[in-house]
DNA sequence: CTGTTAGCGCTTTCAG
DNA sequence: CTGAAAGCGCTAACAG
């Protein structure tokens, strides 16, 4: 039987279902929409006929006439990096799970790119997820009044936000440091913007205050292998011992420089990554933080969705904690007779 | 002064701006859409207007009479299996290149889910990606009448299609195992339904056929590590001294399985990965096949856009090659006299 | 060049 | 419970 296409478009539409079915499209529309107000047989009938024909309900039609587009948008800084792909997977699935679609932008880590392109998916989503999101505050709150939005790993009040907590776990990582005998630690720090890399820098230099011990501050040019390793001179100019950086990928550039330089992990150095995105993968495993991606992407994709429904005086603030998971890049700082880089002033 | 919301009640619509400007719906449509219809005074007059109102031309609308949404639909089975962040993230870039906006399912290799998400899709795309698809080739050629289609990694006549072409480089591998000794040589594979797996097993049969080795044909559950690791067993009893698989995934979970039974790699088994996605980084480094898979995203969505504007008469097979990356999971077999697992028939 | 007239596919009163 | 009818905002023939 050759198929028809009564549109020109080829999708069957609604009133397919209902010629077929030998209903109105009234009652097909309430079929999906609002079974509750038809007889459940007639229901079941129409389900039956749409599925037999392939007809699924067009939601650019259904926005035009309802103003929601079934929608919603994410942008994230990179989506290579390994820390956004379990982000988005869960994203995708809760908000398939609402049965809305995500649209998905990439800003390459360019504040100009995201704010362009949370224009772009602004007219065609009913709400947007900013994860990672390197625009300021005033962008953000422009942005915030025109649409619902939903910030992950960015504090701004007044602005829904799902923020992963790794200041506690980065204080047991130097606890942890300490305990093994460390007392000069760096941190290797991720792009300027962002608010983990802040939140986690923060984090070292109050625990250093309070566990009296050296924290030295260096800077890195992205969350990135390649300014990991970049960083390695650096890190080793310090006089540290050993190394807290801003996530797994900069841990990683560092093992490798470090490996170049014939300096040993963790005998001789010992670094703590965080995101456990390639920790155990790697050799010398990696001493690192949890991850908890997944659970921000969909905590964040709830929480857009349910604001849509509920009216939602509240502004929510939604903590995950992450705690430190010891592998094998951390040991016992080496005994400062041999090594050259004890704790001078 | 009060800002007026977007796209709800109340924003300023074609007809508004007619009404101000004393022509009809029609030319201010023209006047956004085909300026060069109209009276330059015309256009001027009714932009002006339109900016005073601040009218702002409804994307969704727009779509549902012309068809055209400016959006473009990309399947991949699992956004976190890190084949695939590279391939979404060249294909974001292409697509945001042309102006057009990705929206992204995750099918989780479920060919059922796939078929429902790309019906969605379908009616809010101008036509989609189905990367490593698992549907059906009726399935296939059913939305491929209704919509354009571009597939990655999966060969149907008659739909456009990418092809990582990695027989080739399969073929290296096992002259490279061949060269280093190894006389029988197991094939651990991915998704059953894979066409990439199906192409690497059989070039391995082939590869051996012509080089006089043995072949063991072992199937896995799926491109995981888990998969990976259950191999082991069945690897082991093959006999065989060297295994290619189906991917890095399972290359790992093979290497992790290995060292549980405390088989060195590579002194007494060789392994071969593909995809390079995480090769690079493990201990030992694995020998491994190169990956394309951002091309194949940036390449089927330049296909796909390509084929909404011009008239495409032919169907397109986009072939692209890997080679061979040989890193440290590969060494000589292991002395005959040693091991039990000599070539026996 | 510009206006008129039909829809695009779906939801939603309002009757029955 | 179900159907008829009126749009949602915009575009696209077809006239003039």
């Amino acid at each position: 039987m050759a198929k028809r296409r009564r549109n020109g478009r080829g999708a069957p539409t609604i009133s397919d279902v209902a010629e077929q079915s030998g209903v109105s499209r009234a009652t097909v529309s309430r079929a999906f929409g609002r079974p509750e107000l038809l007889l459940p047989e007639t229901v079941r009938r129409v389900q039956a006929v749409a599925r037999a024909l392939g007809y699924e309900p067009n939601r650019t039609a259904r926005a035009l006439s309802t103003g929601r587009h079934g929608n919603i948008g994410l942008i994230v800084p990179d989506i290579a990096n390994p820390f956004f792909p379990p982000l988005i997977r869960a994203a995708q699935a809760a908000a398939d799970a609402a049965d809305y679609c995500l649209i998905l932008g990439d800003s390459n880590e360019d504040p100009e790119r995201e704010d362009l392109l949370a224009n772009k998916l602004a007219v065609q989503t009913e709400g947007l997820v900013l994860a990672s999101t390197r625009l300021s505050v005033e962008r953000l709150r422009a942005h915030a009044e025109r649409r619902p939005l939903v910030l992950v790993n960015r504090d701004v009040a007044g602005i829904h936000r799902v923020l992963i907590d790794t200041a506690t776990a980065t204080i047991s990582a130097m606890e942890h440091l300490v305990e093994l005998g460390h007392t000069r630690i760096t941190y290797v720090g991720g792009p300027a913007t962002s608010w983990s890399s802040q939140q986690r820098r923060r984090a070292v230099n109050r625990a250093a205050k309070r566990l009296r011990v050296e924290a030295i501050m260096i800077p890195s040019r992205g969350p990135t292998y390649a300014a990991g390793m970049a960083s390695t001179e650096m890190v080793l100019a310090s006089g540290a011992t050993a190394a807290v950086t801003f996530d797994d990928l900069v841990a990683q550039g560092l093992l490798a420089g470090l490996a170049d330089r014939k300096v040993e992990v963790p005998s001789q150095f010992s670094v703590v990554g965080c995101d456990d995105v390639l920790a155990a993968t790697m050799h010398p495993s990696l001493t690192t933080l949890s991850n908890r991606s997944a659970d921000a992407g969909r905590v964040a994709v709830d929480l857009l969705v349910s604001s849509f429904t509920t009216e939602q005086p509240a502004v929510i603030r939604h903590l995950l904690d992450s705690s430190l998971v010891v592998r094998n890049s951390t040991s016992l700082a080496p005994s400062r007779a041999c090594g050259g880089g004890g704790p001078a002033a």
